[in-house]
Formats: C-alpha cells, structure tokens, sequence
DNA sequence: CAGTGAGCGAGCTTCCGCTTGACTT
C-alpha cells in the first residue's frame, strides 16, 4: 500500500512529507503542468493549420481550450507518472484557490489515474492540520476549475487580439492585455496631470519660539481672521487659488512687511487643545505589503524582494511568500505573544489576540499571512542569517510580533498663538504609551509623515502665556506636481483595484519595461512615448478593457460561475462574440484605426506632434525648402523631459550636424545589417536582453533615420 | 565559379498565473 500526494512547491512536499504516514510519497508539480502554447513553436504538428491554432482556443467549438504540457514541464509530468504507476491512491493536495484547483483538475487528465483520487486541503502546515485535512478529503471542485479556465481564456483572448492590432497599428512586438494595459494606462495618466500640472507659489512665516528653556516651531496660519493660503489651496491645472477659496494669499513682499510688522512684538498664548490618540498595529504582512515596506525601508525592487523572501522560505524561516491573506494561524498568534512577553514584557502585549480581516479586492486566501516560520519564533540575531536575507527576516519578524502587541497611545497637542493680528500654530506629539511602536513602524512613501511617529516635545503651555521669539522667518513654497509611481506604489495600486496576483507583482513591471514600455530611474516608473500611443489608442477604441474596473467585474462573474450562480460558456460569448464583443470590435477598428495617426503623440503645451518609429520616437518637421526632416528623439529623453525648450535644443543641434549626405551607403548596408542581426540574436536568447535590443537598435535606426 | 546582394515571401511577435531551477547575459 502506497500514497502519492501532489503539492505544488518542493519545498512544502519536504515538509509534510514529516506529517505524513512513511509510505506517503510526496512529489510537486511546480505549479501548472498544462497550458495553452505560449508561441508558435509550442503548437502541436496536427492543428497548426487550423485558424484558431494561434489563439490556442477553438473559439466555434465552444472556446475549446489546447492545452499542451510546456516544455519545461515535460520532465515534471515523466516524473509524476513513474510515481503513480507505484502507488495505488492518488491525493491532489494543490492550494485550495482557483489556480490550485484547476493545477489538480489537470493533473488528472495528464494522468489518468486508474487508483482512488482524492481532493485534500490545508492552510496550515502542522502535523494537526495535515491530520485532519487527512481524513476530510473532498472531489475536485469542478465549477472552480471552470471559473479559472474561463479566466485563462479570456486573458488568452484579450491578449492575442488586440496585441497583433498594435503590431499592424504602431509597432511589432508590443503587447497588450488585461493586466499591463491598465498598469501601463496608470503610468500614462499620471505622466499627463504631470504636464497638466501647473505649479503655484505663496510664502508664509515660520516662528522659532522658546519657553522656560525648551524651543519650538510655529506656523503662520491666518493674518486677521482670514486663512494663510496653503499647497491644498491650489488648483492643479491652474497654478491659481481654487475660485471661490477665502484665503489670503501672500507673495514674497507681503510676506517681507508682514515679517518686519511682526518683529518685536509679543507673543501670547492663545489656546491650547490635547487631543489623546491611539494607533494600531498594521496587519501582517502579504506579498504586496511585503514588497511595499521591503522597496520603502531596504531599497529592494519587487523582484529582489519575492528572490530573498524564496530564500528565506526554502530555508524554512518564513511561511510561504505569495499571498494575499493577512489571516495568522493560531500556532503563529501563540509565538508573536511569547516573544513579545519575554522581549517587551507582559504590558506590552495586546490584551486579545489580534486577528486581520483581509480587505483586498478579490482575495483568494489559499495561504497564511507572511510570517516567521514555526511554532516558535527565531529572533532575527538567532537565526544566523546575514544581508539581505537578514534584514527582510528582521522587517517580517518585527511587523509580525508587533501584530500581537498593544496599541500606542499618544497625546496631539495644539497651541494657537496670538502677535499682533496674526495667528501662528505649534503642533507637538507625547507617546504616552510606545506600545507596538517599539517593535515596528510602518514606512510611508510620503516623506513628510517620516516623521509621523516620533515624538515633538513642545514646553508645558498655559494660556496667557508669552515664549519668547528668537527667530522669525519668511519662506517661500512652490505646489508640487502629483508623484510618479515607483514600483511600490504601482504594487499598492493594482492590489487595491484587485488586478494581477502575488505570484505576478513582481513580473507585471518586469514586463511594462521589457516591452519599452516605461523606464525605471531613481526608483520612479516613467512611461514612454510608446505608452502614451498604446495607451491612447486603448482608451480610444477599447476603453472598458482599461478600466481598473475590468477586472473587478470579470471577478464578481468568476466568483459567480464558481458558485454556480453564472455559466461560464454565455459568459464567454458575451465578451468574445456578442454583438459588442471584442472579436467584431477588433474587426471593425481595424479600418477605422489610421496607423500614422496611431503613431502620433499629442503632449499637453507642445505643438510639435511626436511620431514613434519601430525603434523610438522622433519628430517630422519640414525644412525651408519644404522637404520634410526627421529628428531622433534619444532613447534616454522620456516624454515626461520633453518640454518646449529641450524640443527646441533637439530640433537646433539636428540643424547643426545635419548629417544627411556623409554617410555611404555602404555603412547604411553595415547598419542595417547590424539590425538585423540585433534583431535575431534577441530571438535566439530569450527576453530578458529585449529593452537592451531596442535600445541598440534605436541608436541603429538613428543613424539610418538620418540618411 | 564562389561569394554577395537584391528581392520576395514565410513565419513570428503577444496574454495571465502557478511553480522552480538552469544558467552565464
């Protein structure tokens, strides 16, 4: 008598292979062991001639999907079968989630199994859960594994009919789909109220204030009884005070003879106002949280990230990395509270145990939170772990004991002072209790509140009373445009609106720069001129695909079909076929959409319009003697660079060098060739060189562009 | 005659989500 139990991940197969009876074998599938062809060369011999081989789904015969085991793959599946053909019980254990699912349903077509199967779940790795999990198995649940084929092909098809629109419409190789359009249309938007931005200026005083001994720092916020003008004033588009504000809007004079008004003149207390607060700790950590705080307070990309918390996870220091559940199994809520009474003592802990409610959109919950391994946890300085792997351990172990800890209770003090007819303000902060502070600190991508949590003395106040000014400053302020997104924020973004799964945070922006379709500088995402033309034409002719409320929707109905509440088939119709699907919305735009007018950018405040070529954008003028010229934007230069007066350095050093005439033909055939090979190369060796390929063929193009 | 180059046509590019190694950029 022998078992085989799937798991997806190796490293869990070791570990409940502990929990297991000895002749249980358990192997991992590795994730999916099925797919539809990622590429032409996946499709198998016999259906390459029909039309939907392509596509990979038989749209007429009711979306039949093709699945075919990918190449990397294969040895897995080989495996999987020699395994079976000894053991005489089958038990799928895949996550208990849509993918997981559906990761079961297709590993039994692939193999047949002729034994008993059962569907086995668990949450939990301890020998109790696994036990009981043992002996409660259920049937793979089948109208799940529809809810996540119905997500595959329709992804499927949103993917591979509208990228082959932008091949013929802008330029070959680009891509679109569900997820990176709208991550990509995020980036775009963002980059527009940029350059809508117009920025605005007011002054206001800042008073160094002393009493008894100890200093403080107060603002100016009203002269009178009317309101000093702050950033939030502002309208963005404008640059003016948002009409109909009752502020009073002080420019750098006014602020001068206000300052000289107010100079040596007394300062009085004119109310003070304590307020107590508490704060709680943040939930523990997700995947996304986790890449949020490890970008903001180590530095590390998404991608850094999810490769140190692997490690971390193979090594047996922390549960599983990809979630998006903040739930703490009771095992690990008993190991946060005794670490927190034997390293903060008994007043520190939280007087219940503390649980999270997972509020992401579409949450699917198949994990724990992210949290430090064991029914006891290794302090960071225990583990022996050093670097990276030391410093993401540290930020998983303090957000997790913190969880178990008890609120922080501060007091907000505010005092109003009174010279003359102005009236300034101090804002002070007490931590009359640190609580779960001491452990940890939640960053912020808002430099301003850094601060946030620390403490501002300000002296014992009465009303009445007059501190003395030592110092009194007039200082001048501009509005600042919105931010770019890094790739935390993008993260924190695409997770609130429920598009993309911890498993493809990472990814998704690997993918949106690999296809040019945004650069990553000091941290900053800044789309290209080919994002804004993709983006454009998107929100032209398809603009509900690039909705961030798509995919909300597509949930709801897969959550529906799950359920048995909605049927998957009229679902897909609807979307691919109906009268408005997108198969005759594609057809029909096809003519409408005019390539060059596809290629062309329009940039708010510029009249010049950029076009982008295969490899980068350029600017078509005509000469003086009405010939029409082309100037090569650098790859380097970003639409976001590209105001009126770099347009104008562009378009006079082009007018300088003017190569035209000087370079042989025969370079051009060398250039060319280059290209050409650039262009093979990158097809022989994978994607990961394709930006650099673009890159080097822009510098390509050009010089050729020029001749 | 061998090597080269122009010209032509065929074939390919692409999605999202689940998992690790196998690699040398």
């Amino acid at each position: 008598m022998s078992t085989l139990v799937i798991v997806e991940s190796p490293t869990k197969a070791r570990t409940i292979r502990n929990y297991l009876p000895r002749d249980y074998q358990v192997e991992a599938s590795m994730g999916h062991v099925r797919d539809l062809p990622q590429s032409a060369s996946d499709i198998p011999e016999n259906v390459k001639k029909e039309k939907w081989a392509k596509i990979g789904v038989n749209v007429e015969a009711d979306f039949e999907p093709l699945y075919i085991v990918p190449q990397d793959k294969k040895k897995v599946v080989k495996a999987l079968k020699d395994a079976l053909k000894g053991a005489d019980e089958l038990i799928l254990a895949t996550d208990e989630d849509r993918e997981g699912e559906s990761i079961s349903w297709h590993l039994l077509q692939l193999l047949k199994p002729k034994v008993p199967v059962k569907r086995m779940v668990f949450h939990e790795i301890t020998e109790d859960a696994i036990q009981r999990a043992l002996s409660d198995c259920r049937d793979v649940d089948v109208q799940l594994v529809h809810a996540q084929e119905t997500r595959r092909i329709l992804d499927r098809l949103v993917g591979y009919t509208l990228s082959p629109l932008l091949w013929r419409k802008i330029s070959a190789g680009l891509s679109a789909g569900r997820v990176q359009s709208v991550a990509v249309r995020l980036l775009v938007t963002r980059e527009r109220q940029r350059r809508a931005f117009r920025k605005g200026s007011y002054w206001d005083l800042k008073a160094e204030l002393t009493k008894d001994k100890t200093p403080f720092e107060a603002r100016l916020v009203s002269v009178g009884n009317t309101r000093v003008a702050t950033g939030a004033d502002f309208d963005e588009s404008t640059g003016q005070i948002i009409t109909g504000r009752q502020v009073l809007l002080l420019n750098e004079e006014e602020t001068r003879s206000l300052h000289d008004r107010l100079s040596d003149r007394p300062w009085t207390v004119a109310n003070l106002e304590e307020r107590a607060s508490t704060r709680k700790p943040s939930a523990p950590f997700t995947t996304s949280t986790l890449q949020q705080e490890a970008n903001r307070k180590l530095r590390l990309s998404a991608r850094e990230t999810m490769r140190t918390a692997q490690n971390l996870y193979e090594q047996g220091y922390i549960t599983y990395m990809r979630t998006d559940s903040t739930n703490l199994s009771q095992q690990a809520i008993v190991a946060a509270r005794s670490c927190v009474e034997q390293m903060y003592g008994k007043e520190y802990l939280s007087p219940q145990p503390r649980q999270y409610t997972t509020k992401a959109k579409g949450a699917q919950e198949a994990h724990e939170a992210i949290r430090p391994a064991g029914s006891s946890f290794r302090t960071p300085q225990a583990t022996g772990l050093s670097g990276r792997e030391l410093s993401l351990y540290d930020l998983i172990w303090k957000r997790t004991v913190a969880t178990q800890m008890a609120e922080a209770r501060q007091t907000n003090v505010t005092v109003q002072l009174q010279v003359e007819d102005a009236t300034f303000r101090a804002a002070g902060k007490r931590i009359d209790f640190p609580g779960f502070f001491r452990a940890y600190v939640e960053g912020s991508d808002d430099p301003n509140a850094a601060i946030e949590n620390q403490e501002v003395i300000l002296p014992r106040l009465q009303v009445g009373d007059h501190p003395e000014c030592t110092e009194l400053d007039a200082i001048g302020h501009e509005t600042q445009p919105p931010a770019r997104y890094s790739e935390a924020s993008l993260v924190k973004m695409l997770e609130s609106e429920g598009i993309g799964r911890p498993s493809t945070y990472a990814s998704i922006i690997g993918t949106i720069i690999d296809r040019g379709y945004a650069q990553l500088i000091n941290n900053s995402l800044i789309p290209t001129f080919t994002a804004f033309a993709v983006t454009t034409l998107l929100e032209k002719h398809f603009p509900d695909l690039v909705d961030t409320s798509f995919t909300a929707r597509m949930e709801q109905t897969l959550d529906d079909i799950s359920t048995g509440e909605a049927d998957w088939l009229p679902y897909l119709k609807e979307f691919y076929l109906g009268e408005t699907g997108l198969e005759s919305q594609v057809e029909e735009r096809e003519d409408q959409i005019d390539g060059r007018e596809a290629r062309a950018i329009d940039l708010e405040g510029l009249d010049t319009k950029i076009r982008i070529s295969k490899y980068g954008a350029y600017i078509e003028q005509e000469t003086e003697e009405g010939e029409p010229r082309i100037i090569n934007i650098p790859q380097d230069l970003s639409p976001a660079d590209l105001d009126a007066e770099k347009l104008e350095v562009l378009l006079t050093r082009s007018e300088q060098t003017r190569p035209a005439s000087r370079h042989k033909r025969s370079d051009l055939r060398v250039l060319q060739w280059s290209l050409r090979s650039l262009r093979a190369a990158w097809r022989c060796h994978g994607r990961q060189s394709q930006a650099e390929t673009r890159l080097a063929a822009s510098r390509c193009d050009a010089l050729t562009g020029n001749v």
